[in-house]
DNA sequence: ACTTGACGGTTACGTCGGAC
DNA sequence: GTCCGACGTAACCGTCAAGT
């Protein structure tokens, strides 16, 4: 039976569901309904009706439809969030209960690299901090290459990074989290935002902004050079935020992992987003510990943890 | 034990717009 | 014009809990 949470806000006997947040995460991350109606294994009209009850109940429209799908508008990102949010506490509560996370102390090493701790760290930590209160944690945000270094001597446990360009394979056992396709962002009435998909030399006709964070000018570097297209590029910067600025102010467009991509820029102007037709291997997230060690119990109930989390938008979680 | 109503599901069909 | 794939709607069905 689903969880009813009571709303009051409308004056009527509304309901939110537990369910609709389930179905509005998976058409989020599918951006069809199709699609993810095949993925959870109902029907679409039940998404559909779910979907809609959800918007009805909200009191905002959701996701854009469109021909090949639908997208989220600037509330349906918002209430992603929180629909996250409220399927990890609820992950949280069955594991309160079932793994008596009071007997479970020591000390959890972890390490991070830039990237994985501006998108994935404060919610993470939170989360494992709030079950394990008898866990100390201490965070090493590093270079990949320093972390995988930490790793190999048993410095520390466990490590959360971009494994996409991981080093030592063979020291170290590595599972995928999430994978995160590029996508080009675009300010707010941009020509090229008639395209719902773009090419990397429609990208490279434009003034150029590059994330230099974790690698990503290496990879980014890489993918222009096998597309054999030379960008133009206005501007390098390590923060994510000032693309977001330079993008939203129309100063260029920018090519980043979607798991960076929110709908607005510190200034409050607004992004678009736009698939690229161009095969760009995705940037994975995942978790890195020592080949052939054991596993301290933190660091176990940790991975466990990461496992659950799935913030795809719209990425594939393996 | 039976009835009732809410809820979530499916099926069938409709509409829309892009591709050919 | 036709086909195809997207989402939406209507009608109906099965399940379950509460009430009698």
């Amino acid at each position: 039976m689903d969880k009813v949470i009571r709303s009051q806000a409308w004056g009527g006997p509304q309901t939110l569901t537990f369910r609709q947040f389930r179905y509005f995460i998976a058409v989020a991350e599918a951006e069809s309904v199709s699609r993810a109606a095949q993925e959870i294994g109902i029907s679409q009209s039940a998404i559909t009706a779910a979907v809609q009850a959800l918007e009805l109940e909200i009191g905002a429209t959701l996701f854009v439809r469109h021909q090949k799908g639908v997208r989220l508008t600037h509330e349906g990102h918002q209430l992603l969030r929180h629909a996250r949010s409220i399927m990890a506490a609820v992950a949280d509560a069955r594991r309160a209960v079932s793994v008596r996370p009071e007997e479970v102390s020591g000390e959890l090493n972890l390490g991070v690299t830039r990237m994985v701790s501006g998108y994935y760290l404060a919610d993470l930590l939170a989360r494992f901090s709030r079950v394990f209160r008898q866990v100390r944690v201490r965070v090493v945000e590093e270079e990949r290459s320093y972390l995988e270094h930490l790793l190999v001597n048993g410095e520390l446990d466990v490590g959360l990074l971009l494994v996409s360009n991981l080093g030592d394979r063979q020291a170290l056992e590595t599972e995928l989290l999430v994978r995160s396709p590029w996508r080009v962002w675009l300010p707010a009435r941009h020509r090229l935002l008639d395209s719902s998909v773009l090419t990397l030399a429609e990208v490279a006709a434009e003034g150029v902004i590059m994330l230099t964070m974790d690698e990503l000018a290496e990879t980014t570097s890489r993918y222009w050079a096998e597309a054999g297209l030379r960008p133009r590029i206005v501007l390098k910067t390590s923060s994510v935020e000032a693309v977001r600025s330079l993008v939203g102010t129309g100063v260029g467009i920018a090519t980043l992992p979607d798991m960076a991509y929110r709908p607005w820029s510190l200034e409050g102007d607004r992004l678009e987003a736009r698939h690229l037709s161009d095969p760009v291997p995705s940037v994975d997230v995942g978790l890195v510990w020592r080949r052939g060690a054991p596993l301290s119990t933190t660091a176990w109930h940790f991975i466990e943890m990461c496992r659950e989390y799935s913030p795809r938008q719209s990425t594939q979680r393996l």
